[in-house]
DNA sequence: AAACCATAAATTGTCAACAATTGTGGTTAC
DNA sequence: GTAACCACAATTGTTGACAATTTATGGTTT
């Protein structure tokens, strides 16, 4: 565990420094590994004192988290974790799409020759998680966000970075986690990682866009079986 | 002035039912005409006071307009207005490039028949715009953002329209207040709106998508002149 | 029995005082 | 003369109490 995974760099790398940012990141964490239930209400009070604060600063993280997409809130009436349904993914991984396509034609015109070599790393890394794997899932999942968050810092764009980052992926983790085992399909996607790769490394920014937008598809058809909403095919 | 300009549809429909909604809006309004200074100082307790509230809520309007990105925050020492330089919005209008080209491919699919012709008739306004135009440059921009924005809702797609009208549009606004005659060229986007509003009534995803990019891509080349940061071509 | 209104409880919104931190200015030591 | 250090002022972070609003409850009426 020699790697922190992707999270808001604003967040995690200035130590927490004020009361409001430690609640922030519990919360948050609470609310994507599912120990705050989907649509549970958010009572300040009570939250505040589990979290040894008072209700100043949960509320300031409740507005962040509001920001994130991971709370939503009502005038007079509270907030409520989100409720993951098959209609808000899609609409998630459709700009996921967008702003990964561009993040790897960026990277294929802004990485350093230095990123790439430690991307073909990761990938090998990945390979051999895959061999040894006796249902390694978790790792797995995390490994793979861990390559698409390389791939945004790449593009060297910090809207982007950020966007992806402390947005979309946080509500893709928490998709993740609620639907515990999903088969994920570790071999097909590490091929799409690949091609991804070769393509920045051979500066093609066209292709590298178009392969990652396929390979995000892909992902959703997998995804979108397993949500609930509207089931049909 | 039948039509209220793209904004924030959850705050400004609801008529602003909380103080801290208010404060934030006209906060808002205040940093994009430039009543604040770009890079001032937020001081807590003064503004406060002009805008009626005590601090509590001026602070959750400040963590709102961080989140829009307009407002830029370190702990301990207060909240600045954003500046916006070269490399920012460069990286802006990237991002938008992303969105609002995926934005295009969806109201191509997504659009009603009623929605594309209601697009049609707003061309016609601008058409009439630039004839009688005494330089209503101001006027003109309100009018392009306005078509951007009904695409976005074209999309259906509320992420997308809650990304481009809520952080987007809102600092292409003020970047286009400071830079207060910016030379429009009303012309040449009017021809590029009526492609666009063209590819998506002949329901062409693709090519909707590659007007919309090549459309912002020639907007950014025609911005990027006027900010300051690395002034060279 | 179901719908409606009034009241009460619970919860969120707001405020003003207090604590902690940062930046500033001057002083002292080298 | 400069650099480090300490103290003070200004500003942000935090807290608990109070006000406004919503939601639940229970009784009344149709």
């Amino acid at each position: 565990m020699d790697k922190l995974p992707p999270d808001n760099p604003i967040v995690s790398l200035e130590t927490h420094r004020t009361l409001a940012d430690r609640v922030c990141s519990q919360l948050k964490h609470d609310i994507i590994i599912g120990k705050l239930p989907q649509g549970s209400k958010i009572l300040e009070e009570d939250l505040a004192k589990v979290y040894g604060s008072s209700r100043g600063p949960l509320r300031e993280a409740i507005r962040r988290l509001e920001g994130m997409r991971l709370v939503v809130r009502t005038p007079h009436a509270g907030a409520r974790v989100v409720t993951l349904n098959h209609t808000m993914m899609a609409e998630v991984y459709v700009v996921r799409e967008a702003l990964e396509g561009m993040s790897a034609r960026l990277a294929a015109q802004q990485m350093s020759t230095e990123e790439i070599e430690a991307l073909w790393e990761l990938l090998e890394q990945h390979e051999h998680g895959i061999d040894d794997a006796d249902g390694k899932v978790y790792f797995q999942r995390e490994g793979d966000l861990d390559f698409h968050y390389r791939i945004a810092i790449g593009s060297k764009n910090q809207w982007l970075i950020q966007l992806l980052s402390s947005e979309l992926y946080q509500l893709i983790r928490m998709c993740r986690h609620c639907s515990s085992r999903l088969p994920s399909r570790p071999t097909a996607a590490l091929n799409e990682h690949r091609q991804i790769v070769d393509a920045i490394a051979k500066r093609d920014p066209v292709l590298a866009e178009l392969l990652m937008r396929r390979h995000i598809s892909c992902a959703w058809n997998v995804v979108k079986e397993l949500l609930p909403g509207q089931t049909n095919g």
